[in-house]
DNA sequence: CAGCATCCGCTTTGATACTG
DNA sequence: CAGTATCAAAGCGGATGCTG
């Protein structure tokens, strides 16, 4: 990207992570950890594979994303984030703020990944940490989901639960409704929800039944 | 800007805010509150003046900025931010604070506005909340700023002061250095700092003498 | 198949000139 | 002051081809 050539704070990072699909490839690696370049192009439907090449050699020039080779078994290139890359958490977490309220009118053809849930999901807290931990098993987009809470805090990572409290499936919108409470369980089984297990465990990431859009 | 097409809260943000130029203005509207046409063309050195017509309408038609007409001694058309651009604040911030680390490193012919400063002023704190407040004026720039403490906290707008407790003169990455606590004040002189009454009064504004570079 | 590089048409940007 | 008009250059998206 050109340089803004201002000697501003905002203005030096947008030079480094303003161009177009940059942030983007942050929060896959942020998101699904170390990537090879096929898992990265599927996370960034409409990603043209020329400007992906590109754009890792200037992440890596710029030390946010570095190159690894995977052991044996896999022999793949490997990219993942450097700390400094990791340290782009907290702008991720601002725009998925302020992008989660457009997010309330979908639209039509956008495409969808199970493992961006974890961003929304990451922002819970569990209201009854003192109980035993829960485990939630989602069925949404390409992939399964694991929502489970430790020490208060709520987590998503990809992947098939063993014993898990719950079982959703349905469209994304309606299990992100339901667990940011905004959503009642009811309401959202009319609306192509399916719960299998305990909904108290659901019920205890919901954080309160009022909804406050703008 | 071409939508990413995804449904993903930061992708979202992105079709919105992602544009070349387009978080910069945002900058200049929450730094300096409403602005005409020209003030913000000259915040913002290098746009091209259609570029930043262009992107007014589009920010316009996004609802994150509004067109007032200014009451008659100034007769002219005024942007600001609405509720909804201001809530891009701690976007702003998360990009700053990340940023900040490349200030380390100014680049020759960067342009600088006095104004900027705020960003990184507002990040300080007074470590004296209990004593009267104090007020610094610092002159860096294309402008002269006032720094004042409130409740502990710190703000800079542009502004000439009536009696500040001292006034900072000097290069804007001393002038930063010294109120972050990385550089000592008789460093500071020795690289281009001048400085004219309470030496007290700046430093209940530096959080700790220890720098922590990457 | 993973990991690119090349080509090509289109859109966006930047520089400059001009206008009510 | 507050933009619009014009045009060349750069960037982007899509398709396709090449290499281990």
């Amino acid at each position: 990207m050109r340089s803004y050539r201002q000697h501003c704070a905002v203005a030096r990072a947008l030079d480094v992570v303003g161009d177009r699909w940059t942030l983007l490839m942050v929060r896959e690696l942020f998101l699904r950890g170390p990537c090879r370049y096929t898992d990265l192009h599927d996370g960034l439907p409409g990603i043209a594979t020329n400007l992906l090449a590109d754009r890792l050699r200037d992440l890596e020039l710029a030390a946010i994303v570095q190159r690894v080779d995977a052991p044996p078994p896999v022999a793949a290139t490997l990219y993942e984030l450097t700390p400094r890359g990791h340290d782009l958490g907290p702008v991720l977490h601002a725009l998925g703020v302020w992008g989660g309220e457009l997010m309330a009118r979908p639209r039509p053809h956008d495409e969808f990944r199970a493992h961006w849930l974890a961003l929304p999901i990451s922002r819970l807290t569990d209201r009854s940490p003192s109980q035993s931990p829960i485990m939630i098993q989602i069925h949404t987009g390409d992939q399964p989901l694991i929502v489970e809470t430790l020490d208060g805090s709520v987590r998503a990572r990809l992947g098939i639960a063993e014993n898990p409290n719950a079982v959703l499936r349905g469209p994304p919108d309606i299990i992100i409704g339901v667990l940011r409470g905004q959503l009642a369980l009811a309401a959202a089984k009319k609306r192509g929800l399916r719960v299998e297990g305990s909904a108290a465990s659901i019920r205890r990431l919901q954080p309160s039944p009022s909804g406050k859009p703008r």
